[in-house]
DNA sequence: TGCACTTTGGCAACACCGTTGCGAAAGTGG
DNA sequence: CCACTTTCGCAACGGTGTTGCCAAAGTGCA
């Protein structure tokens, strides 16, 4: 619960009850839930769950929304997130382009930029960019944002609740309604401490400071993480249950593991290494320096036409992967998939039926998922206030 | 936290800090450890430590033990966990033998029985057998059970302290002193329920309830589980941090993961199906129905009397489980490596010396384990006591 | 030997968490 | 119109970790 120890006091207590009500809400949508419902999905009593909505309530967070049929007696009374209440930015850094949203709490993109970067342009330049972005997004400069009148008002409010509730991070001086930044990037890097490690062909990337840079620009927290951890954390997050594997076949080809729920990083922020599982031993050689690694098989069939054969070194490197972690489910992903579904959809489940018949368990399902990255991004700087520890 | 939902009210966080402490108290030894370091490990303040500690003194779980020379004021107490106030009994059901062993809190052994056994005798003759070793393991006939004396005595406080904190899943009758049993067996399983799915060649044990029938004939609370995943947790209480795969060569082979500090078993208590993992397209058949399983090729290298060639097989598995998982160890087990484990050591640390050197980070040091099944079997049983949820 | 200082750890009062008991509010059904 | 059911808040309560304070038990210097 606490990350760096375990102890938990009344605080902690009170900020994770909240979290966890928060999240609930958030689940439930524009329906709401009733008090009586997060009382049984929380374990809490009703008369708790009571005080904590009022807290809530009284921040601007959670506001009633109607009734619903009585059952007998006196009708539940609905409650709903008030997405308005706070806001959040993604950014998807690529190679050359960048891609920002702005999101409420919720998670709905209410603004939405998209540029062209230069990472050869040095750190710095990127930096200013990036900011200049965000700095757009929230003014509301060349965005699309409307639905903004009331929520820049409410969002200091939102701040101060999550202050008062343990979550805030000491935002400075800071853009308002804004909780954080998150950025979401390819090559390896630390997630905890927000450094990049090797950015491919740009050297003088090698351990900047990103989030630590980013924050100090702009007065708000900034989080850093994988590409493929952030379109994991945003399915996650839009409603994928238990544990499932996100696999991202573009350019290159990666992997993004939730497991319970949460993301999987690994210490290093190296987990997820997908392309480069050997499935062919002593097989052609791959860039990366080893021989018979998935993704150059599977690239190399993509680039011959062969899809199916493609689809096929795919669904056995997903059921390796389906055997090792036990998931509940494969979600495919990237341009490559999405531009023809099918024979991946049909080549990975074939795959994965055989060896559920082999097992006599049930296959695991196979589908494909939006790859969302600067949504899930965002949601990095999100996620702990809905109780999501990013470990 | 809780596993069903996810909220914490104070019984819970009591339970949670308390068993927090035990866990350090247990990590201490015979040494022990004062209350200010347990109030810096836990983020307790050292007042909580003290309310603490002193309802586990009071219970017989804990004692003083000692002081720390003096660094220039009031020289820090050290307290000392009781291993006699508690014992659990651990047993390694294999297919032709079954060992048990009866430790004390601290982990330590204090009793060890062995048997044949014959699972094509049947469910009831088995349970039947298992539940007689269990008793004589307790009453200490036929063990080399000294240490009983004062144990014994304690049990009971033990048991109402475990009661008091919330952890006791509610024992009836059941034998005295004896805080549960643990039984790890091969084979595809539920943990959750405690249900055997498939033991190989014995189709009439196929959804046989172990963990009930075996609870209601001793009338003490039982767990089980897959041989590797006790092992495994054994290991990560014996002390290995952090997150790591105990990969189990021996007849066949197959892994346990510890990701964080806990056991990874899946929805379905399948994770750890290392054996199956493909490395070789359309290689040799496997007895599983597959192709180029690594269980196939290493058991066949190691056949034909070349260990180089199947650790060589070994480690590229191993290399693809710590690209996916990012884990910081690999141990390696099991008869066939215990018996010669230099070219093993040597072989897998050979490939994953060259996947760091690709990456350019440091490798991941390769071990070899003791593989105590029964150990960590009866770690099953303990594990909740000291907060290790086994989710 | 005496005294100042540091450090540990317990006692008591405290703030605040979720819980319990009870009653008001708001429906349904006869 | 009334009995009944169900929801939900107010008030008192038990129990958590926290804070303030002080006794105990060392070290180090005069």
């Amino acid at each position: 619960m606490n990350r760096t120890n375990g102890g938990v006091n009344l605080p902690a207590l009170r900020s994770h009850n909240t979290a966890l009500v928060l999240d609930l809400l958030r689940g439930a949508g524009a329906g709401g839930i009733s008090r009586l419902e997060l009382a049984e999905r929380t374990g809490l009593t009703p008369q708790a769950v009571s005080k904590i909505t009022g807290r809530l309530r009284e921040a601007g967070l959670a506001v009633e929304a109607g009734h619903r049929a009585s059952t007998g007696g006196k009708p539940r009374t609905l409650l709903r997130l008030v997405p308005g209440a706070g806001h959040a930015v993604g950014i998807h850094l690529d190679r050359d382009a960048l891609r920002a949203v702005r999101v409420d709490l919720a998670g709905t993109v209410v603004g939405e930029r998209c540029a062209a970067v230069d990472l050869g342009a040095g750190a710095e330049a990127v930096v200013r960019a990036v900011a200049g972005e965000v700095e757009a997004l929230v003014t509301g400069v060349g965005g699309e944002g409307e639905a903004d009148a009331g929520a820049t008002a409410l969002g200091s409010d939102a701040k101060g609740v999550a202050a008062r509730s343990g979550f805030s991070r000491a935002a400075a001086g800071s853009l308002p309604a804004l909780l954080g930044v998150g950025v979401a990037l390819p090559g390896p890097l630390d997630h905890t401490r927000g450094v990049l490690h090797r950015v491919t062909g740009f050297p003088e990337w090698d351990g900047f400071p990103l989030r630590d840079a980013l924050a100090r620009r702009l007065g708000v927290p900034v989080a850093v993480d994988k590409d493929t951890n952030a379109a994991a954390l945003g399915l996650a997050v839009a409603g994928e249950r238990g544990s499932f594997a996100y696999l991202h076949l573009g350019t290159g080809l990666g992997a993004g593991l939730v497991i319970g729920g949460t993301v999987h990083r690994g210490a290093r922020t190296g987990a997820g290494e997908f392309g480069h599982q050997v499935v062919q031993l002593d097989g052609p050689p791959c860039d990366c320096g080893d021989r018979g690694c998935v993704e150059a098989l599977c690239l190399a069939a993509v680039t011959r036409g062969d899809l199916a054969e493609a689809a096929r070194v795919l669904g056995i490197a997903a059921g390796n992967l389906v055997a090792l972690l036990d998931i509940d489910l494969v979600l495919l992903g990237g341009r490559t998939v999405t531009s023809t579904p099918d024979p991946f959809l049909r080549g990975v489940d074939a795959v994965l039926d055989a060896r559920a018949r082999r097992t006599g368990e049930k296959p695991v399902p196979v589908r494909t998922a939006p790859d969302e990255v600067a949504e899930g991004a965002a949601q990095l700087v999100l996620a702990p206030l809905f109780g999501r520890a990013d470990a």
